[in-house]
RNA sequence: GGGGAGGUGACGGAGCGGUUGAACGUGCUCGUCUCGAAAACGAGUUGGGUCUGAAAGCCCACGUGGGUUCGAAUCCCACCCUCCCCGCCA
């Protein structure tokens, strides 16, 4: 959400940032019709109410009967025009803030003009796509041939759009997990545990609501929404918080399932485990001071680089332009692993600074200094990294001519020391 | 599922129709003392909004939303949340 005294200090601003994410600034122009005629509102009822808590005050003092009663009678008046004001000014403020939630954040100025993702530009890259001498096969093949990914019994289970992971193949899924928590500890990050369905509240919190209503699951019975990113619970950690200048940067590692609604399209990406309904994911949260969200942001992206460069993969680092920027980002590196099989990158993570758009409406602040105003602190996030893609780029990647899977160094220890997965 | 208690400032905890935006304590800030620190003592310290060049002022907020009243943290209603006991499950 954004600051509306931003926008009312500097609409001519905001109105060219937003304009480059393609904003209509007849929407900015509405916001500020809104909160002019609020504020109109608002001053003549705060004058009234003035005079009624003085005379009120009074009345309390009064001994002559006559006198009293007749103030009394004068404040049932105004009582009952600040009834009716404050009635109009509710309808006002209900408006100005529909309107409001509808507007994204402002990209920030480095952020590359464009219109969609082909105007995303590469920053980085390490590593080369893997020749082979044969021919790679996607992971759907490899997994079924290896008897580690058996996706008829997770149709069975739960329908199209689920599987099963088995024997080695859950297995590196877990080793993934457990290495990763590790290595974001020794990055400096602070691990925690957190439940994965949360009251609805948290959902407004992390602002996947209104927006992303149609993409939650749900449990009616006691309103409880399953998260959809670790990143919702975590924001609401300190939902509500005054914070101490001392205690930032806080910097959370989480691993949770992640559940998602979304009514995919039936043709695109229904083979393997791209994407699922369900899947799991190590993520990367920050709280930290506004001055330094940028520097973070570099640590964020940093930080996931070097998971996937540990685990030997090919990836290249892309700047989204501001058309292809989510709502709430001011700035976002996707990172994407090369896989071989499918013959296509993968993005396996996506590291944003949103500043404090989440702040604003999960209530998050800190004390600049001890005794001072607080302030909205900023927040980052990022993946470090979503399993199955990874799960998929190593498997294509390490993948043999006889259909075995080379298990990456790193992951050995966390695998009981196997280095090669072959069918059992 | 049954029964009970309660939601007040950064935190603990009073107040139960009229100088209560809120006693008292803790924490924090500043000062005195000290070579320094601790302790002790003194002063200060809620948040949001609006207005202003800035201040002052004014308005709102004691879980949320309604109601009663000239006036509500205090009374009434609804909802939300938390805790405790019993049962159930593990």
């Amino acid at each position: 959400m954004l600051d509306i005294r931003l926008i009312r200090e500097q609409p001519d601003m905001v109105k060219a940032a937003l304009g480059r994410a393609g904003v209509d600034p007849a929407q900015i122009d509405a916001v500020l019709a809104y909160d002019e005629r609020r504020r109109a509102l608002l001053r003549d009822v705060e004058q009234l109410k003035a005079l009624r808590n003085a005379v009120s005050k009074e009345i309390g003092k009064m001994s002559d009967a006559a006198g009293r009663d007749a103030k009394i009678a004068e404040m049932r008046a105004v009582g009952d025009r600040i009834a009716a004001l404050d009635r109009d000014l509710a309808a006002v403020e209900e408006q100005q803030q529909a309107a409001l939630m509808e507007l994204r954040n402002l990209p920030h100025p480095s952020v590359p003009d464009g219109p969609d993702e082909t105007y995303n530009v590469v920053v980085a890259q390490e590593g080369e796509p893997r020749t082979f001498d044969f021919t790679p096969k996607p992971h759907w093949e490899l997994g079924e041939a290896l008897d580690i990914i058996d996706f008829e019994r997770g149709v069975k289970l739960s329908g199209s759009r689920f599987y099963v992971l088995k024997g080695q193949g859950a297995r590196l899924q877990r080793a993934l997990i457990q290495w990763m928590l590790d290595l974001h500890i020794q990055q400096g990050y602070y691990e925690v545990y957190t439940p994965f369905v949360v009251k609805e509240q948290c959902m407004w919190g992390a602002r996947q609501l209104p927006k992303f209503r149609d993409n939650l699951y749900r449990d009616v019975e006691d309103d409880l929404w399953l998260v959809p990113t670790a990143e919702v619970p975590v924001t609401n950690l300190h939902r509500d918080e005054i914070l101490e200048a001392d205690q930032l940067p806080l910097r959370y590692c989480a691993y949770t399932p992640c559940f998602r609604r979304e009514k995919m399209s039936a043709g695109r990406d229904v083979r393997g485990i791209k994407r699922g309904h369900q899947f799991d994911k190590v993520e990367m949260y920050m709280f930290v001071r506004p001055e330094t969200s940028y520097d973070e942001l570099e640590k964020l992206r940093a930080d996931a680089e070097e998971t996937c460069r540990r685990l030997g993969l090919t990836f290249r680092t892309k700047e989204l332009c501001t058309g292809d920027l989510g709502f709430a980002a001011t700035r976002t590196y996707d990172i994407e692993v090369w896989a071989p099989g499918q013959g296509e990158w993968l993005e396996v993570s996506s590291c944003s600074n949103v500043e404090a758009f989440q702040a604003r409406a999960a209530n998050i602040r800190y004390r600049p200094t001890p005794g001072a105003r607080p302030e909205y602190v900023h927040t980052l996030n990022g993946s470090g990294l979503g399993l199955p893609r990874t799960l998929i780029a190593i498997m294509e990647n390490y993948q043999q001519a006889d259909g075995s899977i080379v298990v990456p160094e790193a992951l050995r220890p966390y695998m009981g020391g196997i280095d090669v997965i072959r069918r059992s």
